[in-house]
DNA sequence: TAGAAAAGGTCACCGC
DNA sequence: GCGGTGACCTTTTCTA
């Protein structure tokens, strides 16, 4: 077996990546003192399970994950990488992990008042639905503290496992299958991107101790999961590796199995250890330095969930059938992987963090470039919305209406995800990445509002499965004119039962345990419509100007947007 | 320095 | 027979 050993390293973190290295995990999620947090992944050789599945900058390495972490203690992990990985003088790099993040979830409890609330008010989007006539929450305060993605779903305070196997099975009888421990910490919402290798500025890095869990089983489903399968019963009563709610030990954040520690900075079973490890050395193979490290931070968003998407169905019988919101979540968080760019693909050609000069009057090529942004963006989404599941169901009367109608929300909701807010760094969806400084001669004000939007989507903690299923119910929603409004309806409810079962199943993250954390979340939604008026009276703004005509799409849509 | 955490290695088992 | 899986083991590193 070809061997990808992994050297610990013990490099300062910037020898490769400066402070702003995108985190996975969406750094977000993690509830815990990022600086009493532990590094755990000082020791591997592979990169997080998390650039393979989540990606959250993916904290945010998600997709978008992308998340800003606030300067945890760094730690290094060098990777060897394979062509050499069976030679013996394998090279290593060593990155600081705790700067890839993906937004991750905050766990946490919420008001079923609230949600309830909440959920009937998800209706019509323009047109008054008392989601977007409610006043947005405050938006929670900056959490220091982060809590592993992989580890929310199950997360368990790290403790000793029982010490023999008989104690693990005496346990287990007394404890049912599924059940979540508090998470033992939590991880800011924000991720540092780092600066020192632009094109390593990628949001769909996950910390160590963050990372995304697009497969997250509500307590609920595994259950049911177990009242189905004799195995699972098996395992759930027989079996050292069932858990008991009080037990220590965690649970595998892909699979939901036993988990006594993390691997790959993800907390996982042996199996999915194993998944990961011979995954990673198959893929390492005749891979040179340069290729392998790109390998470790580039299309791992991507990989990530595929690695999630592809063993969660085949290799984890204990939990099957999924659950159908498991399923939707999975879709979806891979529909948005594949939406956004990949790490490799961040264009920093036109990026300065300085503007001179700065415009006080926008010019033909700026706008341009605004126009550009937007049509691009619009192809993206339109992409990205065909691949929702259900959602070519509609009539396509009704797509096309339900895509216009979202489109600049998606437009603001999406750069505001994958843009790194403390770094006044925008992150297109074609990768072209902008200083918000260079953003204002076009966007105007619209540009700070989207940022401080933008920052208090990250401190939501949101990991790449919630923002996902956000996205999804900004365009699916009721709106005027639909021909099947019902059948919209339908599936809004069950993204809104999609989006509260994984807040469930999440509730052992710290940062869900923040009152109506759902609420909050819903009520980002009433903000994307106000920030979306504005972007619209920016347009209108630039109409009059009259310097670029703005292209036939952007002009439908802002003439059918409009809410009057 | 002991214990914990996490990485890699090994191999029996299983399905194709 | 082959390849994948996962449990168990050893080794390495970190931390108190």
């Amino acid at each position: 077996m070809p061997c990808v050993q992994g050297q610990y390293a013990s490099l300062p973190h910037d020898t490769y990546f400066s402070s702003e290295f995108l985190n996975p995990d969406l750094s977000a999620k993690l509830v815990m003192d990022i600086s009493g947090q532990k590094d755990q992944l000082s020791t591997s050789s592979l990169p997080s399970i998390n650039t393979l599945v989540g990606n959250s900058y993916v904290g945010e390495f998600d997709a978008y994950s992308c998340r800003i972490t606030n300067s945890p203690p760094a730690s290094t992990v060098s990777f060897s990488h394979s062509a050499e990985s069976s030679c013996p003088q394998m090279q290593s790099q060593a990155f600081k992990l705790d700067d890839l993040q993906v937004y991750g979830c905050y766990p946490g409890s919420f008001a079923m008042s609230c949600l309830d609330e909440t959920l009937s008010s998800c209706g019509s989007d323009y047109y008054g639905s008392p989601v977007y006539t409610a006043a947005s929450p405050p938006t929670s305060g900056f959490q220091a503290q982060s809590a592993p993605i992989w580890d929310s779903p199950f997360s368990p305070y790290p403790s000793a496992p029982p010490s023999s196997v008989a104690d693990k099975t005496a346990m287990a009888q007394h404890l049912s299958f599924f059940t979540f421990s508090p998470a033992p910490e939590q991880h800011s919402p924000l991720g540092h991107h780092q600066d020192a290798l632009p094109g390593h500025d990628d949001p769909f890095f996950l910390s160590p101790q963050q990372h995304m869990s697009p497969l997250h089983c509500p307590p609920m489903s595994l259950d049911h999961g177990c009242m189905e399968s004799p195995r699972i019963v098996e395992g759930s009563m027989m079996s050292p590796k069932c858990h008991n709610p009080g037990s220590s030990e965690g649970r595998c954040a892909v699979c939901g199995d036993n988990a006594s520690c993390q691997h790959y900075g993800v907390r996982t079973c042996e199996g999915c250890k194993g998944f990961f490890k011979r995954t990673v050395q198959k893929n390492a193979k005749n891979v040179s330095q340069l290729e392998w490290s790109k390998k470790l931070f580039a299309p791992t968003a991507s990989k990530a969930v595929e690695v999630v998407c592809l063993r969660n169905p085949r290799l984890c019988p204990r939990l099957h059938p999924q659950p159908p919101s498991v399923n939707i979540l999975a879709s979806l968080v891979r529909s948005h992987l594949d939406s956004n760019p990949t790490i490799g693909k961040l264009d920093y050609s036109k990026y300065q963090e300085t503007v001179d000069n700065l415009k006080e009057k926008e010019d033909a090529a700026d706008i341009q470039q605004f126009y550009d942004l937007l049509t691009g963006s619009l192809d993206v989404i339109r992409n990205w919305a065909e691949t929702i599941p259900g959602f070519k169901d509609f009539c396509t009367e009704d797509q096309e209406l339900l895509l216009e109608s979202a489109f600049v929300e998606l437009f603001i909701l999406r750069l505001a995800y994958r843009s790194n807010p403390e770094k006044n760094k925008l992150i297109f969806c074609n990768g072209l990445v902008l200083h918000r400084l260079q953003c204002v001669s076009t966007f105007g004000d619209w540009i700070n509002s989207i940022m401080d939007f933008s920052q208090s989507l990250h401190r939501m903690n949101l990991d790449v499965s919630l923002f996902a299923c956000l996205a999804a119910l900004v365009i699916i929603t009721d709106r005027h004119g639909l021909k099947e409004p019902r059948k919209v309806e339908d599936f809004q409810s069950h993204l809104i039962t999609c989006l509260r079962e994984h807040v469930n199943g999440n509730g052992s993250e710290p940062s869900r345990t923040q009152p109506n954390y759902l609420s909050r979340l819903l009520g980002k939604l009433p903000e994307l419509r106000t920030l979306c008026t504005q972007g619209l009276q920016r347009i209108f703004y630039l109409k009059l100007e009259d310097l670029v005509p703005p292209p036939p799409i952007v002009e439908k849509i802002f003439m059918d947007t409009l809410p009057f």
